[in-house]
DNA sequence: CGAATATGGTACCAAACTGGTACTATTTAT
DNA sequence: ATAAATAGTACCAGTTTGGTACCATATTCG
C-alpha cells in the first residue's frame, strides 16, 4: 500500500517513451502497441496529460501526442500532480479543514515537513533523468537501469 | 491521492500520544476518548501495532498498551510499515515479478532509487521527533507544531 | 470461585475508489 | 466524402477502506 495508481505508473512510462524523441508525435494506438498496454487506458491517460498541459495533441489522421516541453523541463512531481492530483501523504495536508482535530493535532506540522521534503525531492527529478539512470540522489547506491526482474529488496 | 490510510494516520497519532509518557500504559478506551476517535477503530489499530511489535499489551482490568521501545528507537518508516505494509510507490518495487514488463521497463530502476530515498528519509525520523517539531530536515523552513488550521500550501 | 474489564481474533458490511470499457462528437488529412 | 485521430463523458465490475460486531481468552479483585 502507499502505492500510486496504475494510471500514474502507465502515464510516467508513456511520458518517458515520448521523451526519448521529444519532438516526434505518436498516436495513442502506436503507444499502446509499443508499451503493450490496453488502448482505452492509454487513450484516457493521454487525454488527461493533455488537459493538464504536459502534452500537446493533434487531431485527424496523422494526429497524435507530443511533449509540451523539453524533457528536462518536466519534473516527476508535475507528472504525479497531473496524473494523481496533489501529492499529500495525509488528507489534512492536501485540503486543510477536513479534519476536526486539526487545531490540536500534534503531528500535522511534522507531516507537512515530511511531505515538503518528499515533494522537493520529486521536483528535483526530471523526465530526462527518467530516460537514463537518476544521478546524484544522495546515497542512491547502484540503481541499474534494467534490473530485469532481479530481486531488489524492499527497504521499509 | 497518494494518501496513507486513515488507519495509518490514527495509528501514528496514537503512538505519538503514547510517546509523551513512554512508560505509562493506556487502555484502548482511554486513548479513544482522549483522541476523539471511534473505539473499535482504536482497538483494531492497537491490536495491529502489538502484533507488529511496536507495542506491549496487558490484559485484564488495569490492562492496556505501552510502547515496546523508547520513542527515539521507533522510526516513522517502521510505523508505516507496521500499519500499512512495505512502503513502495510502485507495486513492482514491493513485489517483483508481478509486472510482465519488468524485464524491459525503462523506469523501474529509477523508481527504486526514488523509493529508497524516501524510505531513507522516513527512517531518519523517530517517534520522539514527532512529539516535537522535526529538526534537521533539509530546507524544511518553518514548520509550526500547531498550525491550528492555518493554510499551509500544498507543494505539488 | 466468579464477575467485571481488558485485549485477541475474525468475520462482516456499506461506501468509496480503481482499472478498464463503450459510445458519441469533433477535428483534419487525403 | 471518408477515414483516422482526439475529446468528453458515462458506465461497470472488482477491490479496498473505514468501521462494526461478536466471541474467546486473560487477569484483577471481591
Amino acid at each position: 500500500m502507499i502505492r500510486m495508481s496504475k494510471q500514474t505508473d502507465y502515464g510516467i512510462v508513456l511520458l518517458t517513451h515520448l521523451a526519448s524523441t521529444p519532438d516526434a508525435s505518436y498516436s495513442a494506438r502506436e503507444l499502446a502497441a509499443v508499451m503493450h498496454l490496453p488502448l482505452p487506458m492509454v487513450s484516457k491517460i493521454l487525454k488527461l496529460l493533455t488537459r493538464e498541459g504536459l502534452l500537446f495533441s493533434y487531431r485527424g489522421p496523422s494526429g497524435g501526442y507530443r511533449l509540451a516541453r523539453q524533457p528536462n523541463q518536466i519534473t516527476v512531481a508535475e507528472m504525479i500532480n497531473a496524473l494523481e492530483g496533489p501529492f499529500a501523504f495525509m488528507e489534512c495536508i492536501e485540503t486543510p479543514g477536513t479534519c476536526r482535530q486539526e487545531s490540536f493535532c500534534p503531528v500535522r506540522g511534522n507531516w507537512y515537513t515530511i511531505n515538503s521534503t518528499v515533494v522537493r525531492a520529486l521536483r528535483g527529478i526530471t523526465l530526462s533523468d527518467m530516460t537514463g539512470t537518476i544521478p546524484g540522489m544522495p546515497g542512491a547506491g547502484a540503481s541499474p537501469q534494467h534490473p530485469g526482474g532481479g530481486q531488489l529488496p524492499v527497504i521499509a
